[in-house]
DNA sequence: ACCTGAACACCGTTCAAGT
DNA sequence: ACCTGAACACCGTTCAAGT
């Protein structure tokens, strides 16, 4: 980089522009590496586009990440806590109707998330990035569907579904909600022609065809 | 696994031993691309760790494949011929069984290859990949799903499940497939202590369940 | 304390030169 | 025709030096 003016640090504008973040930079570097991702796809950003981006030298974001890895482990950890603020605001939302539309609520809204936000999908359902981030972010990935997992179980217990094991039935839940998500993020339901939008209203339908077909 | 060896190498050795393969390097490099991903992960194996491990120079592979991504196509294209003759063999073993069993042989079959072979399952879940290779491939691998609902429609059509929308069912057992087989992929059957075995019996099981209890 | 900028080893890709 | 090996631009990561 080419640089004939001095960035006079003596001004705090001056300063956070010329990339002095103040601890403000650890931040920054995840909000840049979302946007860049949505903007190319997760594959194709780099640490130093994501440096550039926040307006710093190629070797700072190693101050505040150890790895690549760790800085898209921070992503995740951001985005497992937008898609737990979601799954609670559905189960808050339902919680006067039966475990039944309280799985149905949490299973839309959880494929839903995935479905508009595909980056913080990608990131956390990533082999690599996960096992960086440790035990607890599996943990609370665990705990959100397992809290889907409980009210199919529930369901089961009050005769709201057909005979069965509850284990299978939660099993059952859980991989249509994800496969939803996953349909559309793999880029399935392109050839379909389906878009965000449609791709939501599509799951509901199925997955409100499966409630209903598993009701008695 | 799906691979065998060479057909009878006689005087190949000395040319083999320089580098040269005489118009099977191709097929070579996609077999070690294959064969290192299992090692380390579909992401930690370069274009130049392939050529070494086939005994090549770095540039060479760049005469069978374009770019990095196109090798990895070659790849899927590869997983795609192998899942499909899965897929085939399960529909034919279950030629004479009714439309609904013959789903579910299809989608055991599916998920079971998918949770097998997760280097190939990657390969062609990937958008990159599959943009790269052409509509060829994303048709085919429609086409292969596009059996699996053929039948659930069919069951729907003699009655054989609950009153619905065929095209719903379709997409439920799809996404059901397609969810168990990701699931243990990204790793999420990992915290329940399931190994590649264990993990398609509990698929099994799980689908059972879902069509005993769409079933009337 | 936080960042710069030069360094290193690596990678995808190209291409003139060899057989 | 097929491969080599030296390039080039890029990337992740490190680290001494600056403020």
């Amino acid at each position: 980089m080419v640089d004939d003016d001095k960035p006079t640090p003596d001004e705090a504008d001056a300063t956070a522009a010329r990339g002095y973040h103040h601890g403000d930079l650890r931040r920054q570097l995840v909000v840049w590496t979302l946007k860049l991702a949505e903007e190319r796809g997760l594959d194709e950003v780099s640490v130093r586009d994501v440096a550039k981006a926040a307006g710093v030298s190629p070797g700072a974001p190693f101050r505040h990440f150890p790895t690549r890895v760790a800085l898209l482990a921070a992503v995740a950890e951001q985005g497992m806590d937008a898609l737990a603020a979601q799954l609670e605001a559905a189960l808050v939302a339902a919680a006067r109707e039966n475990p039944l539309r309280r799985y149905r609520a949490m299973a839309v809204a959880y494929f839903t998330w995935g479905i508009r936000n595909p980056i913080y999908f990608q990131t956390f359902a990533s082999r690599a990035v996960v096992d960086y981030a440790g035990p607890s972010l599996r943990e609370r990935h665990e705990q959100a569907v397992g809290a889907m997992a409980d009210e199919m179980k529930a369901a089961l217990r009050l005769g709201l579904v057909r005979r069965g094991i509850a284990e299978r039935y939660a099993i059952a839940g859980r991989a249509l909600a994800y496969g939803i998500a996953r349909l559309y993020i793999d880029g399935h339901y392109a050839t379909l022609g389906l878009d965000e939008n449609m791709a939501v209203r599509e799951g509901e339908a199925v997955l409100d065809q499966f409630i209903e077909s598993i009701s008695r």
